[in-house]
DNA sequence: TAATCAAGTGGGAAAAGGTGGGAAAAAGGT
DNA sequence: ACCTTTTTCCCACCTTTTCCCACTTGATTA
């Protein structure tokens, strides 16, 4: 499982070590896609055939006569990469992408069960913050979801 | 899997080159159409003989009215070029194809799953845009549909 | 406290990917 | 048939990426 939260460098050529905790899980290749919340996600292969699978399922082969579905599709596929990791565990991450969530030196990387987020870190510590203080009232809903 | 992002140039001659990392599944020949959403479709030959199969499938579950899948049918049909991919890897894009999205100097070729797509690259950077705004939304009905 | 090791960072050289252009071949019109 | 124009094929350049090696820092241990 991953967990754990890691800020790292981006170095000039735009490579960011992955933490040594994810690196076993995460493999030799993963899966870069736009996240939700101004984050990336990354995947496993394996996983990302998991989550690939169930977006194209729901629809026969002609999904692109429907109009959300090219749009979904576009921002699912469309800007996801596959990325090698090289022999000291680091990746690269595709301008586009980096562009995206307003990516410089400096990346939050979070562990969430079975996939990596990566942050803008700055980003990442403020929205830490809210959370933290709404916390409580999550759990609250949460907990009132259940029963 | 056809994933990613990429901006390319089209040269004087017309020639655009296809990423390196489309290149092996798309193929020596590929099918261009025109698409939907002010793009062109790009498609393996496998790929496009299922589509075609498809479309003109007289009892297919696609609720298109006869007249409607005709037109629908020389949109796809009557302006679909099969085109040749030259030793490095570049193709060709037929003229009224290009003009119909308003192509220049340069194009942004996405990966959507299991077709590429051809769009003039300032238009797809707005589409790009006004998609991400949409994708929380997205992603709940996506999320919605999986229960 | 010095030595060692692990994890992360940086940089140079080689290779790959993308772009451009010239010459040969083909097409097209007179 | 001939000249002109377009297309095709091939080669060359250049920027970006990849691969490899080395350094730094902080923690661990003798």
């Amino acid at each position: 499982m991953l967990i754990g939260e890691y800020i790292h460098t981006i170095d000039e050529k735009n490579r960011v070590s992955l933490p040594v905790k994810f690196r076993k899980e995460l493999g030799k290749k993963i899966i870069i896609t736009p996240g939700l919340d101004q984050c990336l996600f990354i995947f496993t292969t394996a996983e990302w055939k998991k989550v690939s699978k169930r977006l194209s399922d729901s629809d026969s082969d002609l999904s692109f006569l429907k109009a959300d579905k090219r749009s979904f599709n576009r921002f699912m596929f469309g800007r996801a990469a596959e990325v090698e990791v090289d022999t000291i565990g680091r990746i690269l991450i595709p301008d586009f992408l980096k562009d995206r969530i307003g990516l410089k030196n400096s990346a939050a990387i979070i562990g969430v069960e079975d996939r990596v987020e990566i942050w803008n870190d700055k980003v990442w510590l403020q929205y830490r913050e809210v959370v933290e203080k709404q916390a409580d009232q999550l759990a609250e809903k949460l907990g009132n979801r259940e029963k």
